[in-house]
DNA sequence: CATGAATGAGCGTTCATTCAT
DNA sequence: TATGAATGAACGCTCATTCAT
C-alpha cells in the first residue's frame, strides 16, 4: 500500500476522497457489498485508482478503520483528558462512544466485520488490533490516572481494564442486535454504577455500606420481576 | 433454500455432510476463504449440490451457525438444567462456553462474521438473532429459576440478563483478539464473582460485609499495579 | 420418446396441450429462449411431464415441427388437389404458404432453427427433412400431374422441383429478414410468372425454339422423367 | 462487447485466435455443442478471456459470422470485380460461394442458426442482416454495372436482385439438407442460365418480343432503376 | 504517477437430464 | 404412469488483482 506519506498533495486529497467514499458505501451497502468497484464509482474515480492507493480490499478497510476509529478514540481522549471525576469520565466516555455508534453504524460494520475476519485471517489482525489497542491504552491510562490520584480499586486494575473493554464491545453488539431497548439502557446504567463504585476515593475508607450496596445494583432492584 | 423438511433421507444425510464439511473448512481456511467450491470438494460432492441444498453462501453459513450454535446452546442447557447452586451454574456455563470457543474457533468466526454482516444486511438478521435469542432465553430462564428458588437480586433481572450476554460476547471478542491472557482469566474470575454475589440467598439477609466485599473485587486487589 | 400411440386418452390430451404450449412459447420467446421449463409453465404441468412425453428438447421441437408443419402441408395438399390450372396452382400455393408464414412466425423460427441445427447435429436431420420431404413430394406430384395432363416443360422436372423448393425457402428467408418489401412482392410475381411459363400446354406447340432455349432450360430437358 | 477498436495489439491477436478457434469448434462439434468453454480450450485461453472479448455466446457467433461472412463476400467482390462478361460473373460467383460452402459447413451452421434465431431475437437481427446486406449490395452493384455497360434486363432489377439472393440461400439450404445431388447441380445450371439470359446485350436488340415476355418478366421492367 | 487491459476465482442462475420412487 | 429429488454443464456476472504502459 502506498503509505500516506509518499503521496503528492493531489494524491493525498484523492486518497482522502476514496476513504470517505468508502465510508458512505459502508453506511449504505454494508461490509460485504462494498466492493472496490462500488467505492470507485462512489468516489468518481477508476477502480484502478482505489487499488493504487490502497492495494487491496483489506488494505482499504484497514485504513478506513484506522481513519474513523482513530478519530473516535481521539475525540474520546480529548474529551476525557479534561475530566477528573470518575463519574464524569464514565458518563462522558459512554456518551461519546454511544453517539459515535448511533451516528456511524457503518464504522461498526467495518470494525466488527474486520474483527470477525481477523479471527481466521491473520493479515487483518493488525488492523483489528489497532482500535482495540488504542482503546485498551486509553482505558489503562484512565485507570492509572485514577490510581495516581489516590483512588484505590476494589479489583485488579488489569482485570478492570479487560472488563471495561469487554463490556463496551458486548453492549455495542447487543445494541446492534436489538437496538436501544429499555433493558439495555438499564444495563448501561448499572455498568456505569459498577465502574463508579469500583474505585474508592482514598479518603472514603473504610468502606461505607452505601458504596457496597451501590456497587452491584440499584437498591430498588431486588425482588423485581422480569418485564 | 431447500428447507430441511422437504428432503429425502439421502438428502438430509447429504445436507448434514455438507454442513460438517463447511465446519471443517471454516476451521481450516477461515470465513473469507471458505468458498462453495471448497466446501463441495471437502464434502466430496459437486458444487451444484451445495447450492441445491443451501442456495447461497450466506444461506450455508446461516445453517452452519444454526446447527453448531444450536448444539452449543443445547449442551449448555442440558448441563445447566441439572445444577442448582448459582456458583456451579456460573462456573459450569463458562466452562462449557469456553471449551466450545477453544474447540471451535471456526464457529466463532462464522458467528461474528454473520453478526457483523447482519448489521447492514437485513437478510442475515434472523440468523444472527437466533443464537443470541436462544442464549438470551437461556440466561433469562436461569435467572428466573434462581428467583423462583427464593434468591433476591441486587439488580434488575433484565439488566442482569443484558449484562451477562454482553460480558460473554465481549469477553469472547477479547479472547479472539488477544488469546488467553492472565488479565482475561482474572476478568473472567471477577465477572463470575460478580454473578455469584449479585444473587442473595433469601436466608442470608441482611447483607453481610463479606458478600459486599466479594461482590466487586478480590480483597488483595486494591493498590496493585498493572502487570 | 413416448410415441403418441402408447398413451392413455389423458396422456394424449396432455401431450397435445404441451405441444400447443410449445407453439405459444416459440411465438412469444423464440427458439433459443423456449426451454422445457418455460413450456412446462406455459402448459401448466411439471417440467418433468414435458420430458416424460417428449424425452428431450430436440424431441419436443421435432414433434412441434411435424405437428404444425404437417398441418401446413396438409392444407396445401388439400387446397391444391382441387386445382387444375397451373396458374391457379401456383397462385393458390403461394397464398397458402404466405398466409401460414404471416400467421405463424413461430413455426418458421422452429423450422429454420431446426434446419440450422440439423446441419451439424445429425439427430435432427430426420425432423428437418420431414417437412422438406413432404414439400418435395408435393411439388413433385404437382409437376407429374401437369405432365400427365399433357404439358411439356421447358426444363428438367427434377431441376424444376429443386428450383421451386429453393425459391420458396429463399423467399421466405428474405421475407423473414426484411419483411414484405415491394421488391419482394415483385420477385414473387416474377417467380410465379416463371413457373407459369415454364410449363407449355401441349396444344400450344410448336413453340418458338428461341424462346425455349433462352428462357430457362437445356434443350434436352423437356420430356425427361424424374430420376 | 469489447469492440475490436479498443484493444491492444495483443488483444486483437487474441480475439482473432479465439475467433478462429470458434470456427474450428463449429466445424468439429456443430453450433449447439460449441460452448464458450470449448472455444476457450480450443484457443488455449481461459474461458474468461472469451467472455472478455465477446461478452456472450451470441456475441461470439455474431463476430464469427461477420468475420467469415465478411471474408467470403470480400473474396466474392474481389473475384467479380475483374470480370466483365455476365456469364463469367455468374459462374465465378457460384463457384466461389459453393467452394466456401463445401469448405466451411460450420460457417453456414452459424449463419443459418443466427438467421433462425434472429427471427424472434431482435438482438441478432443486426448480425443476421450484415451478410445479407453485403450480399445484397454486391448483387445490386453487379446488376447496376451490367446495366451501365449497356445491357437491358428482361426483368425489374430490384426483383432480380431479390431472386438472386433468394435462390442462393434456397439452393444452399437444399444443399445442406440433401447434399450435392444431380438434380441440385441441374438446378444450379438452370438458374445460371436464367441469370445469363435475363440480361440482354444492347447490340442483340431487337429481340423477339415473345421471348422476352414469356421468359421471365413484365414488359415494363427493362431499364427501370433500383428504387 | 496513474491507468486501461486483461485474467483467475467465485457465485448463482438456467437448462437438460438422470435417479429413485 | 407419472413425478419430485438431484446433478452436471454452461453461462454470464462481479470481484479482486496483475500486467503493461
Amino acid at each position: 500500500m502506498r503509505a500516506e506519506g509518499v503521496l503528492t498533495r493531489k494524491g493525498q486529497r484523492r486518497a482522502q476522497e476514496i476513504l470517505e467514499a468508502t465510508l458512505r458505501c459502508l453506511a449504505r451497502d454494508g461490509y460485504a457489498s462494498t466492493s472496490m468497484q462500488r467505492v470507485a464509482d462512489e468516489a468518481g474515480v477508476g477502480k484502478r485508482a482505489v487499488i493504487y492507493y490502497f492495494s487491496t480490499r483489506e488494505g482499504l478497510f484497514e485504513q478506513v478503520v484506522r481513519y474513523v476509529g482513530g478519530q473516535l478514540v481521539d475525540s474520546l481522549e480529548e474529551a476525557l483528558s479534561e475530566l477528573d471525576d470518575p463519574t464524569d469520565i464514565v458518563e462522558k466516555g459512554f456518551e461519546i462512544i454511544w453517539s459515535a455508534i448511533t451516528t456511524d453504524r457503518a464504522l461498526l460494520s467495518a470494525w466488527f466485520g474486520l474483527q470477525a475476519e481477523s479471527i481466521t485471517n491473520p493479515e487483518l489482525s493488525a488492523a483489528a488490533s489497532y482500535i482495540a489497542g488504542r482503546l485498551d491504552g486509553l482505558v489503562a491510562r484512565i485507570i492509572d490516572a485514577q490510581m495516581a490520584r489516590g483512588s484505590r480499586l476494589r479489583i485488579d486494575p488489569n482485570s478492570l481494564r479487560v472488563l471495561v473493554l469487554a463490556n463496551v464491545q458486548g453492549l455495542i453488539l447487543y445494541y446492534l442486535d436489538r437496538g436501544e431497548t429499555p433493558e439495555l439502557s438499564a444495563a448501561i446504567v448499572d455498568f456505569q454504577r459498577f465502574l463508579t463504585n469500583v474505585s474508592v476515593p482514598v479518603d472514603d475508607l473504610p468502606l461505607s455500606e452505601a458504596a457496597i450496596v451501590e456497587c452491584a445494583g440499584s437498591g430498588d432492584a431486588p425482588g423485581a420481576g422480569r418485564s
